[in-house]
DNA sequence: TTCCAGACGTTTTTT
DNA sequence: ACGTCTGGAA
């Protein structure tokens, strides 16, 4: 999968479209597609949308309607049309969406068409910033940060422009949020802060100089934020005309799903991408955007017609993944929403057992009857694979995790902490930056820092004498350029010094693996075993991330593929590392999108929780939970399961909660209710 | 300046 | 219960 995907990052320009090259695409590669019988295996509806004509369509479809199986036809129809997979761009929204995406273009056509550019939107702005980075100042091996690097590096901006020192000057996380919104929205930061933070509207002229100060530091460190990747690929298209014209020449058609998840500045790039031949097929539902806190607009959706005059609009209304029942009190809730294109959705599938709501004493019965109800639906036969728990947020499953555990039912948890965000994995990626891209500042931090006798105070000496050298590499690896730092960090630096000449070495050169092993080797499996209580288990994660490495092209993909959380199917380890084993899913609603299973539970559905408090104080905030919740229900096959823990086991003492919003405002003739029988629903 | 201990407040959703 | 912040000692 891995080396099928996407642009190679080449140093040269690029070379004209020849005609010649695409006929063996045609010939050797890409077979399957012309057999497909697409009049046979798609229903009207899907048929009309996949065959139809280039130019910009809009193609509104509810949940399990078949859409991303539309689109991967789409696709196959493009290619049986003689275009050859190299034209064609695949944008999603999550990592999820994306990999089912392409696991199911896989799926169709038997391989993954070489050359096909399919991921999320910051995927492909990678790709397209590791040819063209050059030309809008920064250097091509740029390393990217992720949420923590992006939020230290503002805070150390922020610091040393003695912002802080302001009282109630907003801390870096609230800076991030506010700057990463601004760009998303391609609004000015004054705007932002007008509409959605009028309380910091007296700081507004700091936070200017702030975000651009953390801009100038970014660039500086050649290193990107995740908004980089696409606010830079969004500057390169409309300031650099050949990496334009490339692109648009290179992708002749475009598609995109979960277009209702886009935002402002996604969709700016796909207007300069598509901008010359409008072969732009998205697909979304308006009734299942939530990601507004991202900036998405629905707007993208609702105007599509105004933004490409001209467009068609397609409708895939025949629900074929829920029973009636279930798409009933879809219908239904989502019908309390008033900003919507109203849709009319159809079950194709026969009558079935109608959703449940269960009301348990707290959330511990309510984790005992999910793992019972669970056990007794893989009894009648339904696979534990078939089966998920969805929540609002992390911490709601907590209870049960500590129930599975103990009954020994193997799960597989989404969502909540990444893999690659936890330290020792940051850590040993830190070493790996510095190989690619040696001015990577907040690397060279976390890997200074870890010596002893060195602190911010003292990184900063290093680092303004380092970075002005024109390879800070070879200036750190000079005999005596430890001169200012205190004795005591004289052996760690030293060892730090032994470690990246090694690392240097011709044959580690693009090896992540090995250069991950290196690092082990050298001071970290010590650094981690008396600096993490759980250290073995911390260097048993990193031995994985290794083996992970192996199938990585080059360190610098590799490197970009994990901060972008590409590389990890479920986000964390399981036990096991099994992936065909028989598993539950515990998810996020917000990572369910777009999956199904045959039973579904929601947990937590008490006001407060779900809807959750806090979303809420946005304007928009109850009808973007509902949409989540409508999300939830439709992931349902054939049975639902509503989950009410009465009490909430909390802080200051126990309360009463009540039935969350979204349920009592549907008819109770929709559903069953049923009184969890436990009485002995003691806090374990 | 670094580093440790204890207090504090805090809990969304994703790239 | 968990990371982040603060203050004080080395």
């Amino acid at each position: 999968m891995k080396e099928t995907r996407g642009i190679p990052c080449q140093a040269n320009p690029p070379e004209p479209m020849d005609n010649q090259s695409f006929k063996q695409y045609r010939l050797k590669k890409e077979p399957t597609a012309s057999k497909i019988d697409f009049k046979a295996e798609l229903n009207s509806e899907q048929y009309q949308v996949v065959t139809g004509g280039d130019g910009p369509c809009l193609v509104l479809a509810g949940p399990g309607s078949g859409k991303t199986r539309t689109l991967v036809y789409r696709v196959a129809f493009l290619l049986s049309q003689f275009i050859p997979p190299d034209r064609i761009l695949l944008l999603t929204f999550t990592n999820k969406a994306a990999r089912e995406m392409l696991r199911r273009v896989e799926l169709l056509l038997g391989r993954y068409p070489t050359g096909l550019v399919g991921g999320t939107f910051h995927h492909a702005g990678n790709l397209a910033l590791r040819r063209y980075a050059d030309r809008i100042g920064y250097r091509r091996n740029f390393t990217i940060l992720d949420r923590s690097d992006s939020k230290d590096c503002l805070a150390e901006v922020v610091g040393e422009m003695r912002l802080g020192k302001e009282r109630y000057f907003p801390k870096a996380d609230v800076l991030q949020g506010i700057i990463s919104f601004s760009v998303n929205s391609c609004q000015d930061l004054a705007a932002v802060l007008d509409r959605q933070y009028p309380y910091l509207a007296r700081f507004q002229s700091e936070i200017e100089r702030a975000a651009a100060a953390y801009q100038a530091r970014k660039l500086a460190a050649n290193s990107m934020d995740y908004d980089d990747l696409l606010s830079q690929w969004n500057r390169l298209l409309v300031y650099c005309p050949e990496a334009r014209d490339y692109f648009q020449d290179r992708f002749r058609s475009i598609l995109v799903d979960e277009y209702q998840d886009t935002n402002r500045l996604q969709f700016e790039i796909l207007k300069s991408l598509a901008g010359r031949h409008g072969n732009l097929m998205v697909v979304g539902d308006d009734a299942q955007s939530i990601y507004s806190f991202r900036a998405a607009e629905v707007r993208n959706t609702l105007d599509f017609k105004k933004f490409f005059p001209g467009a068609r609009i397609a409708r895939l209304e025949t629900n074929y993944r829920s029973v009636p029942e279930i798409l009933e009190l879809a219908n239904r809730s989502i019908a309390h929403n008033q900003n919507q294109f109203p849709k009319e959705l159809k079950s194709t599938r026969p009558a079935g057992p109608r959703p449940v709501l269960v009301v348990t004493q707290n959330a511990f019965s309510e984790a005992r009857f999910v793992a019972q109800r669970l056990l007794e639906l893989r009894e009648e036969g339904t696979a534990l694979s078939d089966i998920a728990v969805l929540f609002r947020a992390r911490y709601q499953v907590t209870e049960l995790e500590l129930e599975l555990a103990a009954r020994g039912i193997p799960y597989l948890i989404r969502g909540g902490i990444r893999f690659y965000e936890q330290a020792h994995i940051k850590d040993v990626l830190a070493y790996l930056k510095l190989l690619v891209n040696d001015r990577d500042e907040l690397a060279w931090r976390r890997i200074l820092l870890q010596l002893d006798g060195i602190g911010p105070g003292y990184f900063r000496r290093f680092w303004s004498r380092v970075s002005a050298a024109p390879v800070p590499m070879e200036t750190f690896l000079e005999p005596d350029s430890s001169s200012g730092l205190p004795f005591r960090s004289r052996p760690g630096f030293a060892g730090l010094q032994k470690l990246f000449r090694e690392l240097r070495r011709d044959e580690y050169a693009g090896q992540p693996a090995a250069q991950i092993k290196a690092v082990l080797e050298g001071d970290y499996r010590s650094y981690c075993l008396s600096n993490y209580t759980d250290g073995p288990e911390r260097l048993r994660e990193i031995e994985e991330l290794a083996r992970i490495a192996l199938q990585a092209e080059n360190t610098e993909r590799f490197l970009a593929e994990t901060v972008m959380g590409e590389n990890f199917k479920g986000e964390s380890f399981d036990g096991n590392g099994g992936e065909e084993q028989e598993m539950l899913t515990l998810s996020t609603i917000h990572q369910a999108k777009g999956l199904e299973w045959k039973a579904v539970f929601i947990i937590s559905l008490a006001d407060g929780r779900f809807p959750f408090a806090r979303a809420l104080e946005e304007p928009e905030g109850l009808e973007e939970e509902r949409r989540l919740f409508y999300v939830a229900i439709t992931r349902a096959k054939q049975y639902l399961y509503l989950m009410q823990p009465v009490i909430e086991y909390g802080w200051e003492g126990n309360q009463v909660q009540r039935l969350s919003t979204f349920v009592q405002e549907l008819p109770e003739s929709d559903y069953e209710t049923w009184l969890a029988g436990d009485s002995n629903g003691s806090a374990g």
